[in-house]
DNA sequence: CGACGTGTTGATCTCTCTCAATTAGAGTGG
DNA sequence: CCACTCTAATTGAGAGAGATCAACACGTCG
């Protein structure tokens, strides 16, 4: 079940605590300029509802669809999308999730998933009981309304990838993807000199992320490839022009501001 | 601007009290089988934040794209959407507002608006500064954590606009819009009796919110039509064959469970 | 070595779009 | 009451973006 994609170390697990014993404190995510600073306090909030850390592999489904037990996650490394499938067998994925993202607050308290969530790397998560949301919003306002800011954020994604699916044509659509993706896990990564980012998407994710066939996907990204536009090799992506992929994709201004997540 | 499209009066209101007077108390959504009961606290806080009430006509714009000063609202009667469109006109609608749906929780404090907000009937409003949001965590965590539920199911609503978006074919896509939007419609009136809901969508709401032609979207309504599955008379929908339309739509269980919004 | 997953490419096919007209109902003004 | 205008719904014809079907290439792995 591995793959020939790069390690997921953008960032660096220091050496000695394995994830599952690392207290919040030390969480490798916190030193990022895009996270939230959060008092002693808070974080000990946190540390005190937090039941194990967690990790597995890529191609492993965490939550499936109309599962009704499923606790809530912090991702805190690797990527995981969320999806939705129809009875014959179409998927569409909902959301791409990366370093930060929550898992599962979507479903409603002890109500079924209305998707499922699978790995697309190894990931490490934290594990939180279903009723820390609640605990989060009694015992910290502030961490409660980042839950709520947070969760808005991710719909506006949802709304962003609607208005791909809706609107723009193939070729539209896999600019901006590529656009929005690509800065989402640019800002992620500590090591701003590369140019390029880890990229652990097959174009059938692409195809089922965007509404399109595989082959379509595949024939349109070569066409922007062959422009020049990008270029995807050894598990990463580079855009080669940005400028014109934000143009095709008429993505004005920078697509979203970074989603400033908790942890 | 009056178009044929019956009152939206689906909840009288009091004789006597005008919207714009009318105490938080008094408001005629909390009665609903389908909203959450509150405490009279929790009544005043939301009270004391509210700063007035508001009426528009149909077809006004709450809301601009990229306007960056919009307070909040709570749309207490009519109907609205949310959308963004691209540079060249072309509109996606992200999701439709009933009674009880907050509007402009998505855009991050003093952030532009990431999408517009119409209404599609006349409508009243109760309107709170932007950060009434913050407040109602600070005083309330119940309220604030029913702030965050509330946002997490706006996005699965999205969620399956896109799956819909994504992987339905036409005829599938209007279907499954067909029966999830007559139940939100249904579940909002006090007269259980009637078989058909307030309907105040043209086909171009319907094409600009499934990603569809006007055209196409004419000519598929028709075929639903025709096969007995639906009609749309004088303003208002009727399911004639509610178990086929879900099928065609490969809608599992009841789509959604209701919305129970605050207020 | 063969099986498998992923990417690539070519040849159809068709669902949906675009373009073009026509119809019907409501509102307006004379 | 009727001509005129506007919006929304309809219907037909032709065109095209993207789907489906079919091979093949390549690297990894058992």
């Amino acid at each position: 079940m591995t793959t020939n994609i790069p390690a997921l170390s953008e960032l660096e697990w220091p050496d000695k605590a394995p994830p599952s014993a690392m207290p919040c404190t030390e969480c490798p995510l916190r030193p990022l300029p895009l996270f939230v600073k959060h008092t002693p306090e808070e974080l000990e909030l946190v540390q005190s509802l937090k039941r194990r850390s967690l990790r597995m592999e890529a191609n492993e489904t965490l939550i499936h669809e109309g599962q009704d037990d499923a606790p809530l996650y912090t991702l805190l490394q690797g990527w995981a999308f969320r999806f939705k499938t129809l009875s014959d067998g179409r998927r569409q994925i909902l959301s791409f999730l990366l370093s930060g993202d929550f898992i599962g607050v979507q479903q409603k308290m002890g109500d079924a998933a209305a998707h499922g969530v699978t790995t697309l790397t190894s990931v490490s998560l934290c594990v939180f009981p279903r009723d820390a949301l609640w605990e989060i919003h009694r015992r910290s306002p502030t961490m409660g309304f980042n839950v709520t800011w947070l969760t808005a954020h991710e719909e506006s994604l949802v709304d962003d990838s609607l208005l791909s699916v809706g609107q723009r044509t193939a070729e539209e659509r896999l600019a901006s993807a590529l656009v929005l993706l690509f800065k989402r896990a640019a800002a992620l990564q500590s090591d701003l000199g590369k140019s390029g980012v880890v990229w652990p998407l097959t174009q059938q994710h692409l195809a089922d992320a965007l509404g399109l066939s595989l082959t379509h996907t595949n024939k349109t990204m070569r066409k922007l490839e062959k422009r020049g536009f990008h270029e995807i090799k050894d598990g990463r992506l580079y855009l080669r022009n940005v400028k014109a992929l934000a143009r095709l994709a008429d993505l004005y201004g920078d697509g979203h501001p970074p989603s400033r997540p908790l942890v």
